[in-house]
DNA sequence: AATGAAGTTAAACAGTTGTTTCAAACGGTG
DNA sequence: CACCGTTTGAAACAACTGTTTAACTTCATT
């Protein structure tokens, strides 16, 4: 024994058509974020990427190891797909905050269905096995970490940084809901509805005018009607 | 054929020591809960019941039977575990809005660990099977209902009906980061402030807090306004 | 052309899964 | 007791799981 070989793409052929190694990792991606971790089978993700079941074996070792890489593989392509906002020097920080809700929700929501590699990483985070740590650390903390700094200047330091994690808590939490718990939310809701205030460019500007006229920086959200 | 005997429980024990199928209702939410459907096995099931593999399929027809009335199971226990708290006539909507959040904040958390009736329910919620729409209709739906009012009367019924559930919903999704993200937020936040800010009781003052604030009905949560 | 490592394949392996079978045990009723 | 429907038990079933084997191809290097 002692012959497996992990790590073996020297050559990043960025998943080429005819990277086998790419093929696996993007089925076992989709498999996995539909179906969890027992319940896909390497049969499924090799049938889907083309590949003899051997292969995965081959290139990960194990199912297991082939998951790690999945979550890793999901969370690079994501960060590409949907980079951080970039704003020049001066900008508002009213504006940082709406743009960095909308860019949340664009993530996390996706255009119309959520893609594969949103659905996987929710998994980890629903139930965090040893990928977790990871996603956490080059993921979803560098992101945290931009929004507490937005929060942070919007409230001209006058917070303590754990008031304003908190705060950022509040704005991520009614983000991820329509992320996790979509489909009940779908349930609650009249259909019509949903499409007219739930969709990502609406919640985006509710959201933050929820959270600015929670810390006073704009007027309260009823009363004076904030028409569309 | 046509023998199978599903809904046999005639006399309802309660699920006493001596019930069988009440054990296995118990052991099968305690295993889907913590597993998922597929990787929990009616082995583990029936040994934890202590029954016989072939009690499931006796009671139960097959293993998706038996998954649907484990979640009924774990939502009639769990309404009656935590109740909706009961206000007097006249009771200020302010504090229903306090109360309501602390006792969904209960029932989510928990006191310590949260049980597994939450924890299987919140997988239903996060991936919705057959089980989800009985869920929906005779727990969370009632339960958002009367979130839906006490926002109502709170704002003296000037938000449309359409509002209030959005406000609802950013209520929710504050408490529901907690429960479904629960291990990534201890990763994102230092150990002792979870311990001070991010227990039940301090979430539920903060999360009213937050949503009066927002409404205008205390004042901003930092410093003093400074209207634009 | 020969070599040997890298890659791929079909087939088999050992273990586990949900489900079924059928006989034994139970608990009242004549 | 004998009868009979209900409940339990150990064993077996067929299907599927992750993993391994060993033979086969490919192909650059000698």
């Amino acid at each position: 024994m002692a012959s497996i070989s992990i790590q073996k793409a020297g050559p990043i052929e960025s998943e080429g058509q005819d990277d086998p190694r790419g093929r696996i990792l993007s089925a076992a991606g989709q498999e996995f974020a539909e179906k969890g971790f027992e319940a896909a089978t390497i049969r499924d993700i090799c049938t889907l990427a083309t590949v003899n079941v051997a292969a995965v074996n081959y290139y990960f070792g194990d199912k297991h190891r082939l998951y790690i890489e999945s979550v890793r593989h999901a969370h690079e392509e994501r960060s590409q797909q949907v980079p951080l906002p970039e704003w020049v020097e001066g900008t508002q920080p009213v504006k940082k905050l709406r743009d960095f809700v909308g860019n949340m929700l664009q993530r996390m929501l996706g255009f119309d269905h959520p893609p594969w590699q949103v659905r996987l990483m929710l998994r980890e985070i629903l139930h965090p096995t040893d990928a977790c740590r990871e996603l956490v650390e080059d993921y979803i903390r560098p992101h945290f970490t931009v929004l507490c700094s937005i929060l942070d200047e919007l409230t001209d330091g006058e917070m303590s940084p754990a008031e304003v994690r908190r705060i950022g808590l509040s704005v991520v939490g009614q983000c991820f809901l329509y992320r996790a718990a979509g489909d009940v939310v779908g349930m609650l809701i009249p259909l019509n509805e949903k499409k007219n205030l739930h969709n990502p460019l609406e919640l985006a500007d509710y959201i933050t005018s929820f959270c600015l006229a929670a810390l006073g920086k704009q007027a309260p959200l009823f009363g004076e009607v904030s028409q569309k």
